[in-house]
DNA sequence: AGCATAATAATACAACTGTACTATAAAAGG
DNA sequence: CCTTTTATAGTACAGTTGTATTATTATGCT
């Protein structure tokens, strides 16, 4: 046999490469040819972990959703106040920082490619609305949030708000910032909140 | 010569064709050969209205444009309080509809499409932003907005929302309606009105 | 050492792409 | 009526695509 290679690793690899050709050229330069060359290997060291192209595709997008989901996770578990803890999840979920900026626009051309491209099964959703969701239940139950306010709306406006901030920030990155995203959002929870406390 | 053809007619029509092959399989499938023979035309005829496929791509999507900017315009001149205004103003930048829908679709694709491929030129703003901060800006001076907003934090908040719900429709238009799309933009702009009247 | 086997490479093939070019049909002008 | 001009059609070409197949390494195990 040939020196071991770990094959989640290299997958890895690969599917780092596939996102930079998706950021530099769109979905459409997401070749097996062009993410080959990005990796540095040939068609069929390439063939030899991915048979498919869609199998690649779709592992690069689900690596993406792992990361998220991992950053989201290292956030949950630090010690703070719903509001806190609420306001910093959510801006796990729009691009703020270069990398991040990087797995949104991925993530963006991925669900627009699959949305066609597969055929019946990998549908899947990306669970942001759930996440949502159970965000301002918490909120509520824990008594930061203002009365009188239907959750399945405000999930709903919220769950909207963050996919708009993400996608102006992936259209136009230069003259919509992070910063100004992270301002914006936080301004929203914070208006959702009671006003008791301006703990900042 | 032969029969006189309104050149503009045609273009439109091509234009539309070029909507339906999007609509089904995404801007991928929007080849030259594809939209021919969904416009039943052979290449050379296609070829005699469209030199480049560049060219024909940014006519369709400045087609979507000018439809949407004659439906708002049409509710401008409607009279109208300035709080029911400004809704329907809005929910014509949303996706109600099959036709508004696949509008929408196109328009998704588009902007996706050229964020790569337009070279320098073609860049150009979807107008929303502005259109979206006129109205709130008219929606304050007329005096239906609470006190104390930064409308220019009201004006990219809204623009998300809207851009939001569009991109969920868009992505889920099964699970999401377009009626429940519209309750909850309507239902974002009465909380940000007075409440004096609830004039619905 | 040498064989088996995993990793990589190279090439081939059919399908599709955008664009260019040539050929045909047909109708309006004189 | 016939020439001129326009709309349409057909074909060709070079390039890219995904996948399959074959060849070539090079390493680990016996």
């Amino acid at each position: 046999m040939p020196k071991k290679i770990d094959h989640e690793a290299r997958k890895q690899y690969i599917a780092k490469a596939t996102w930079k050709v998706i950021m530099d050229g769109g979905i459409e330069a997401a070749s097996v040819r062009n993410i080959a060359k990005e990796a540095n290997l040939s068609l069929g060291a390439l063939r030899h972990y991915f048979t498919t192209q869609e199998e690649l595709l779709h592992y690069a997008m689900e690596l993406v959703k792992a990361r998220c989901e991992a950053r989201i996770m290292q956030v949950i578990q630090q010690v703070l106040q719903p509001k806190q803890l609420v306001t910093k999840v959510l801006l796990e979920l729009i691009p703020i920082d270069k990398e991040t900026m990087a797995e949104m626009q991925v993530w963006f051309m991925f669900t627009l490619h699959f949305k066609y491209k597969q055929g019946d099964a990998f549908r899947q959703t990306d669970g942001i609305r759930e996440t949502v969701q159970r965000l301002l239940i918490f909120l509520s139950e824990s008594g930061n949030m203002k009365e009188g306010k239907d959750l399945l709306k405000e999930t709903e406006k919220l769950y909207a708000l963050i996919d708009g901030l993400a996608f102006h920030r992936f259209i136009d990155p230069e003259n919509f910032s992070g910063e100004y995203a992270a301002e914006i959002l936080t301004e929203y929870v914070d208006d959702l909140c009671q006003e008791e406390k301006r703990s900042n």
